[in-house]
DNA sequence: CTAGGGTTAG
């Protein structure tokens, strides 16, 4: 049909065309030719422009420029090479088609060409250089062309100074950008404005996008369908509904109400703003279903809450029909993940399979992140497999999948594997990582991250800095945990709640609910999980009044629900403080089971208050729960051999042998240069053995001088007093703290990591006298559940060496 | 005859 309207076309023209004599006719040809190409008919254009008799330097050009823009970069070569007589402007119109496509090597050779063969680049040149520079994100290039701008005086055109902000916006230079714009007294344009108002936008700028609209609209320059989106953008960013809807009605006085990318950004806008009401209003009122705009509504029904909503506008999408994009899937797919829907997870997979989606990254990402949320990292690391072209999201997707699993070694490897893949971490990517660092207390690996985020800019993001938070604090260095926390500009609920919890764990309770109160101060709503950071300073620090008080508080004053957490906490902090009766009186009243953390507090409680009834009861819970626990079994051994009762002691430790239940032998390490340093209680095989244990002699002697009074409590087997000191002695963290003394330099941080309950990991500064150091190491805090073979594996992926006696140990 | 700005995903 097309091919016979076109030939007729071609028919009737052809004999327009050898009509040719004047000068005038072959400008209405040309201008003729023009137009075919402005509306893409290349095919006619270029049977019109093969007929004509005659050509000009005009028509090689149009010509050249409209293979060009359509990407037919062969063609317009081929033509170019053809043009009998070249101009600055033949050139120009090739550099552009080269600039469009994005091929950077031949643009620059070109340019170069260009020159060499005495051509003179224009401000046209430059631009589409600058173009270039900007979608590629070349910022050294960019720089060089500026230069060559300044020095040529093009840095004067309106043209080349809106390409230059355009690419120091892109590459996220507003300072940069802003000077420019602001250096343009005069003669700036309503695309100038528009430049800058999207930079400020893509910075992140919010305000400074909406004080840029406000200003264009100020000087009288009218915005259009470009600036709109950008403006909403911002409005979206600060949550300005009011704005928002002001720059609404500008855009219906406009008319600018029908064009599909403000429509998309409006609907955008009103989700993100959380008036859902106004998005379908939007949605509603336009001409033809437009699948981004439908997309933007199911993405903010995702973001609302609202995961069947938008299921089942995606549902209306397919049966009208419409033709859906890589965008589409990603958005439902998320909802998918929210409602944990497998049965439809699959039923939306295999639509994606039949209408060959799957081949999109975009697609595939949102597949790989569907199936980690429904907790099936199996599915998830398949598809992984099976992506083609896997770009930094692909690797996100699966690295956070995993962590999200709590597999965090896993997210690890695959972290590794990343890197090695030659895949640049990006502000996702690494606040991800070392959230699973933080976890397990991997601060090595953690600093090298971090080192990598500084030297590529990452450590401005907000997400990066909160994990940053964590990981320092979880790894007991607070100092860093509060610089890096001081360096945020603009914190928010996540980076407080780092900081609160931190302090928590490392024993600074009293510091930890001052930052709270700092918080409140500051005028930012405390969440779920900042109130189990206070409760667990609370109960860690023993400040029971406070405890209560911020467990009514949440539910009163910020209408937070407790959940199994906070009970804990609070259980743990009654029964600690010896409110046994309280603490069981809490334990009946809450509105869920009381999961296995409580009942472990509970009964860590009655080992210090000796409350057998109760013991009993926790003990008996917990066998039920976490049958494969060795904890309760020797927790509830231990009471009974506090009290003297051997026989009851004995018999809860043949129980727990005749179901096969396990005590994981309690190990404590240490890393010196790349090598992992273990020891078990009263381990003698490390090399320098006898040293060490002259060391802890020596350790212990000179604590006693200063009062320090072994809590036999704490041993474990109704063995004689002197053989109870001794295991203490010789426990396992005290030869590494023996360990570190002699190998440490003075005033550098010993760390040591621990496997067993309480899961600690703690330090100390290396000092010469080591009172205080020893009072530390009484009052260590759980920190993670890591296990010390998964340590191990994790070290070895960090390439360094495991010494030979980690290894023997870890065999045994 | 050649040049500049925009929407939806983790």
């Amino acid at each position: 049909m097309f091919k016979f309207v076109s030939r007729r076309a071609c028919g009737y023209l052809s004999t327009e065309i050898r009509n040719i004599s004047t000068k005038s006719s072959l400008i209405d040809t040309n201008k003729y030719l023009s137009d075919l190409l402005k509306l893409g008919r290349i095919d006619e254009a270029r049977e019109v422009f093969d007929e004509m008799p005659k050509r000009d330097k005009f028509t090689y050009n149009t010509m050249l420029t409209g293979y060009a823009n359509s990407g037919k970069l062969v063609e317009a070569r081929r033509l170019f090479d053809d043009t009998p007589t070249k101009s600055a402007i033949t050139w120009s119109s090739l550099i552009s088609g080269y600039c469009k496509m994005g091929w950077e090597t031949e643009s620059f050779y070109l340019f170069y060409e260009m020159q060499y063969e005495g051509y003179k680049p224009s401000q046209f040149t430059l631009g589409s250089i600058l173009r270039l520079c900007s979608i590629k994100g070349l910022f050294s290039r960019g720089e060089q062309m500026h230069c060559y701008s300044v020095k040529t005086s093009f840095d004067m055109d309106v043209f080349v100074i809106t390409s230059l902000i355009d690419l120091y916006a892109k590459c996220l230079r507003l300072v940069e950008a802003e000077y420019l714009f602001r250096g343009m007294s005069k003669g700036k344009n309503h695309v100038t404005w528009t430049t800058m108002l999207n930079g400020y936008s893509l910075n992140g700028d919010a305000v400074g996008a909406i004080e840029c609209f406000r200003g264009m609209r100020a000087e009288g320059i009218e915005a259009n369908q470009y600036t709109f989106p950008g403006v909403l953008a911002a409005c979206a960013a600060d949550s300005d509904l009011g704005f928002g809807a002001q720059v609404h009605s500008c855009i219906v006085h406009g008319g600018f109400g029908a064009n599909v990318f403000v429509q998309s950004a409006l609907v955008d806008m009103y989700t993100k703003c959380g008036d859902l009401c106004s998005a379908r209003k939007v949605v509603g009122s336009m001409e033809f279903d437009d699948a981004i705009s439908w997309n933007a509504m199911i993405v903010g029904y995702v973001r609302q809450g609202f995961p069947e909503k938008a299921l089942s506008l995606f549902t209306k999408m397919h049966e009208k029909n419409m033709e859906l994009d890589e965008f589409t899937y990603p958005s439902v797919l998320n909802s998918i993940a929210l409602m944990k829907d497998m049965k439809n997870g699959k039923c939306l997979h295999s639509l994606i399979i039949k209408s060959g989606f799957e081949s999109y990254t975009l697609v595939s990402n949102a597949l790989i992140d569907m199936y980690a949320k429904i907790n099936n990292l199996d599915c998830a690391f398949k598809i992984f497999n099976f992506t083609a072209e896997k770009d930094v999201i692909s690797w996100t997707s699966l690295i956070t999948g995993c962590a999200h699993n709590g597999c965090h070694l896993e997210a690890l490897k695959v972290f590794c594997k990343m890197r090695l893949d030659g895949t640049d971490p990006d502000r996702f990517v690494s606040a991800s990582i070392l959230s699973s660092c933080a976890e397990l207390a991997l601060l090595d690996i953690g600093q090298q991250v971090h080192a990598n985020s500084v030297k590529t800019a990452l450590d401005t993001s907000l997400s990066v800095n909160n994990s940053l938070v964590s990981l320092y604090a979880n790894c007991g260095c607070l100092e860093y945990a509060k610089k890096v926390f001081n360096s945020i500009e603009i914190r928010n609920v996540i980076s407080w709640t780092a900081l609160i919890v931190g302090y928590a764990q490392n024993g600074k309770g009293i510091e930890s609910l001052q930052f709270y109160e700092k918080m409140v101060a500051s005028g930012i709503k405390p969440d779920y999980i900042t109130f189990i950071g206070l409760l667990f300073a609370c109960s860690h620090g023993g400040f029971i009044e406070r405890g209560r008080y911020y467990f009514s508080s949440m539910v009163k004053d910020h209408g937070i629900k407790p959940g199994p957490d906070h009970y804990a906490c609070m259980i743990d902090l009654l029964s600690r403080s010896g409110e046994m009766q309280e603490a069981e009186d809490l334990l009946n009243k809450m509105p869920v089971e009381p999961d296995a953390t409580i009942w472990k507090a509970l009964l860590a409680a009655c080992r210090v208050h000796k409350n057998i009834d109760l013991a009993k009861k926790a003990a008996k819970a917990l066998f039920e729960l976490e049958p494969q626990d060795a904890a309760p079994y020797v927790l509830l051994s231990n009471i009974y051999s506090s009290i003297g009762k051997w026989e009851e002691a004995a018999s809860v430790r043949r129980l727990m042998k005749s179901k096969g239940v396990g005590k994981e032998p309690g190990r404590s390490w240490i890393e010196m240069n790349g090598k992992v340093h273990a020891f078990m209680s009263e381990d003698r095989s490390h090399l320098n053995a006898e040293e060490i244990y002259l060391k802890v002699d020596e350790m212990i002697m000179k604590i006693k001088e200063v009062g320090y009074v072994p809590d036999m409590n704490f041993a474990l087997h109704d063995i004689n007093e002197e053989n109870k000191e001794r295991g203490l002695a010789y426990h396992g963290e005290k030869l590494a703290v023996a360990f570190g003394l002699l190998n440490v330099s003075i005033g550098a941080p010993i760390r040591i990591y621990k496997n067993i309950r309480p899961l600690i990991l703690f330090t100390a500064i290396n000092a010469t006298w080591m009172g205080p150091f020893f009072a530390k190491l009484s009052c260590c805090w759980c920190i993670n559940r890591m296990r010390f073979s998964e340590y191990l594996r994790a070290w070895t992926l960090g390439k360094a060496e495991v010494s030979e006696q980690a290894a023997d140990i870890f065999d045994s």
